[in-house]
DNA sequence: CCATTCATGTAATCGGTTACATGATTCT
DNA sequence: AGAATCATGTAACCGATTACATGAATGG
């Protein structure tokens, strides 16, 4: 009843949390964990993760423990508390609002029709294979984990099916941006028969 | 050389600039378009509108005519400048950076292993239906839009075409959006095989 | 009668990015 | 010699959201 009425936390702070749930970490490789494929779908700076974690830990969410190292700067290691899971839980259960998208890419499809088509797709060519690697990124991490995990893979009580869940996302993401660049890419280049 | 060297706008000046290249609007208006399928990568509130077109007008890219109505307020019909368009040109073909992708449903399911699978699943079915919904409306868009601008929509020098490639990226996100609801909603239904 | 549409703005706030700041160790 | 990794913070700024503000006409 005392912290759970005012929602404390940003989406941040749960995205914080959800990493926390697995294992603690400090600041830096909870701000490293943010840019692997797993936290492809929330990314922060570490600017943001410090003051964060301090606002969670002042609302009772995570605990510190300071360890000091000899041949390295000393690091306080987060942890996740009762209250924090409780947290992280309710979260998980309330409503969830559609995100609102902005793709400066498909802006620019948008206003196409100006610009000289062998330019555009060239430029479409490009994105497209872009994201076609980050595809072929996904698609090994899934086989990585499968080697890892196994058939806790697909048991939805595992820590597993989590990161299973976000790469399947990434991974048709992914495929549907770039084979629409590449369809854009062939619709510009079909104008241009002639050119040598 | 005057209003080249510094990027004015940010992009959503550029956003507001490629619909002015299609025809004359008013800031309200403009705040319409964003909301419908066409502006559907790049949503802003009216409030963000206004101001936007005041920095673009100081910078010589639009210019505006009031027009005064009588059963209704006047308004400002505004129109891309010759400055405007080169612009909206410089920046077709300048880089373009990936979007940092933020979407908080995604990371749910990162943590979605410890939620009750049942209420997951729910949940996620209701997302793929909202997903499908969002499909059909962009589906009928391009239907209707085949009627109106027939083999316009397959050259790359009309602006129809730019309404169709932003219509094939809204289809194909929303169809793989709501297929990966589908599949983890029957993941975590699987486990639940003896409920009654 | 009340909500919605048309129409344009300003102000407060907040989340996120970029830049500032420090410093030891290890790798190239 | 210089760059990268580990490690933690603060400050300035900017883009975006929410709320404040006004007001006539139309539709349910």
């Amino acid at each position: 009843m005392s912290a759970r009425d005012k929602a404390i936390s940003s989406t941040l702070g749960y995205a914080l949390l959800g990493l926390l749930a697995r294992e603690e970490r400090s600041g830096y490789d909870l701000t490293q964990a943010l840019k692997n494929p797993v936290g492809y779908f929330w990314f922060a700076q570490h600017s943001q993760v410090y003051p964060e974690l301090a606002r969670l830990e002042t609302a009772g969410l995570v605990a510190h423990t300071l360890i000091e190292q000899a041949d390295r700067p000393d690091k306080k290691v987060y942890r996740l508390t009762d209250m924090g899971r409780a947290a992280l839980s309710a979260w998980l259960n309330a409503d969830t609002e559609l995100p609102r998208k902005r793709d400066e890419l498909v802006l620019k499809a948008y206003s196409i029709w100006l610009a000289d088509p062998a330019a555009a797709a060239r430029m479409m060519r490009e994105h497209a294979q872009t994201h076609a690697a980050h595809l072929a990124e996904f698609q090994s991490g899934l086989s990585n984990l499968e080697g890892e995990a196994g058939a806790a893979l697909w048991q939805p009580d595992s820590p597993w099916f989590g990161v299973h869940a976000v790469l399947r996302r990434g991974i048709g993401y992914e495929r549907e941006y770039s084979e629409w660049c590449e369809w854009l890419a062939q619709c510009l280049e079909g104008t241009e028969k002639g050119s040598p």
